[in-house]
DNA sequence: AGTCATGTACGATCGCCATCGAACAATAGC
DNA sequence: GCTATTGTTCGATGGCGATCGTACATGACT
């Protein structure tokens, strides 16, 4: 039981490695969906269908679970929505200073 | 004239993108390297040589190359040998606090 | 029930890139 | 000049992943 969440692909943040976060957010889509999460720190999550895509809904889909699996996001489920939030917190535990250091870095273009 | 060297891939690191940054980095080999540079602030630099490298010496030329021209290191040729050194106060200035907390994270395992 | 909206799953495609070996270039030293 | 060392370049290969469309599942609403 080394996971924080009975969903299957969520992973303990202790388990995952920093090349994987960096992986995830080396891709143009998934770095933007990661800057639109984090530009939303009112209700701290989005839905799916608020998030700006530039691609088709299944790969969408794809980024979004692949941002779950390496430990960036969780997914919430609501009738047929489900909301997307960031794990800042556990991310800024696990890896100090990174997450804030690429979103500046994004902002800053 | 928006280069910082003569070296042709040497890019000016107002012009890099943190994508470009983030997919160089999220390469074990390459993060690898970038460790090992870090490691050294003695003379801030090494040979290429002293590189330990788990790939053929073409993939490793071919990595360094890939950090080069993602505005993460530059090299200097002396004789047969070459010498790779970080970009880190440029770094800095450019994407504040990203490569330290990467480098942090890689230590932390 | 039927319909609509939201998102997933699946199969296919396509391009990029990490990898290697072999051949080459350049320099140091004999 | 010859040889060893160091690193590059080139072509080929293989695999991973980003993308899409279609089909499917699920819940909301009438």
């Amino acid at each position: 039981m080394t996971k924080s969440s009975d969903h299957p692909d969520v992973p303990d943040l202790a388990e995952v490695d920093v090349l994987t976060v960096l992986q995830a957010l080396s891709d143009p889509v998934r770095l933007n969906i990661v800057r639109q999460l984090a530009a939303c720190s009112d209700p701290a999550e989005l839905m799916c269908g608020q998030i700006e895509l530039p691609v088709a809904k299944s790969t969408g889909s794809h980024h979004l679970k692949a941002l779950v699996r390496a430990g960036i996001t969780t997914e919430r489920e609501q009738g047929t929505c489900k909301y997307v939030r960031l794990r800042r917190d556990e991310l800024e535990q696990r890896f100090p200073g990174l997450l804030d250091s690429v979103l500046q870095a994004v902002a800053a273009g």
